[in-house]
DNA sequence: TGTCAGGTCCTCA
DNA sequence: TGAGGACCTGAC
């Protein structure tokens, strides 16, 4: 371990802010002095962003360089992304504009996967203090400028923990299914590193959907932030308030195209529109018609394409900061 | 003090 | 196949 720097100079989309709180990741604190502090893989680093530098210092296992170009994906051309996603309309204009120094990180698969199954039906502070909780208590420490930071713990290292000690660490109902899932990747049910290659996301998702505690919400989540399937759209709440937003009047109009369509063959269409009436949940929500997570995923897949994870992120950065 | 949170799981119709 | 309710706990 030794301390070392990396600065990258003359980068346009990257915004430490817009980076570590649109929702990605739940182990980066801010400073006082603006630049954050989180702990990637048996590293620990620092993010500042200084003038038209990123300036990255950290206590580190490896070479940092390596770390932030795979861990901030410094390949990939985001200025690129952002114009293509611009061209789509003006509500994704907007909101790039509004978060574009946002970047996809490479996280890690095994972190990801327990990080978001403990993220199921709670609040962003409480999720972050369990994490660090697992993280002091089986992970390894790790010090630097008088402060001490620990790792994530191994899957091995979390295998110690037994329902009780996960439960008195405040995960309530999710002990089991972190314990599980833990129990499950120790003995190989499932081999996440491998099951990452998977390229087709509805085969890796039904993968993923095998482990207790993941159910669509959070299998799309660890597809995106730590297996690079950036066509991959999670549907939370907020997303599905923005989406509806910007788009239920278009959604519905779709669908209302689709089911005239069905109803042409009268004979043969009769089911077809009953069951493509029961599909579409309209709830009554101050006046206006509330499309579902199915109608939502449709129409983002085919609105957004292969950048439809991209897309997610900068409209649910827009509409849970604005 | 009560509500709600970045969902999943189970039951029942 | 999908709707509805239960579920720990602690921010707010």
């Amino acid at each position: 371990m030794k301390e070392q720097k990396y600065i990258i100079k003359e980068i346009e989309s990257f915004e430490p802010k817009h980076i570590f709180e649109c929702g990605q990741c739940f182990r980066w604190n801010e400073e006082k002095d603006g630049s954050y502090t989180g702990v990637v893989g048996e590293n620990v680093l620092n993010v500042k962003k200084e003038n038209n530098e990123i300036v990255i210092k950290g206590m580190c296992k490896d070479n940092i360089e390596k770390i932030c170009i795979d861990y901030f994906d410094l390949n990939t051309n985001y200025e690129e992304i952002k114009e293509k996603l611009s061209c789509i309309d003006d509500n994704l204009k907007l909101s790039i504009e509004y978060g574009s120094g946002i970047r996809i990180l490479n996280q890690d698969n095994w972190e990801t996967l327990i990080s978001f199954i403990i993220s199921a039906n709670n609040n962003i502070p409480r999720i972050k203090g369990i994490i660090e909780r697992i993280s002091q208590k089986y992970g390894k420490r790790i010090e630097w400028n008088n402060n001490k930071y620990y790792t994530f713990p191994t899957p091995k290292e979390l295998s110690k923990a037994s329902i009780k000690e996960l439960r008195e660490l405040g995960l309530g109902f999710r002990d089991v299914r972190v314990f599980e899932t833990t129990r499950m990747v120790n003995n190989n049910v499932i081999d996440i590193n491998k099951i990452e290659k998977i390229e087709d996301i509805n085969v890796l998702r039904e993968e993923l959907l095998k482990f207790p505690g993941v159910g669509p919400k959070v299998a799309d989540c660890i597809m995106l932030f730590s297996m690079k399937k950036l066509n991959v759209f999670p549907i939370d709440v907020w997303v599905k308030r923005v989406m509806n937003e910007l788009y239920g009047n278009e959604i519905k109009r779709t669908l209302s195209q689709a089911k005239n369509s069905l109803t042409a063959p009268l004979d043969n269409g009769a089911k077809n529109v009953s069951l493509l009436l029961k599909e579409d949940v309209r709830k009554a929500n101050g006046g206006l018609l509330i499309a579902n997570n199915k109608q939502i995923l449709e129409y983002a897949e085919n609105k957004f394409g292969d950048l439809a994870g991209l897309a997610q992120q900068y409209l649910f950065y827009w509409r849970r900061e604005k």
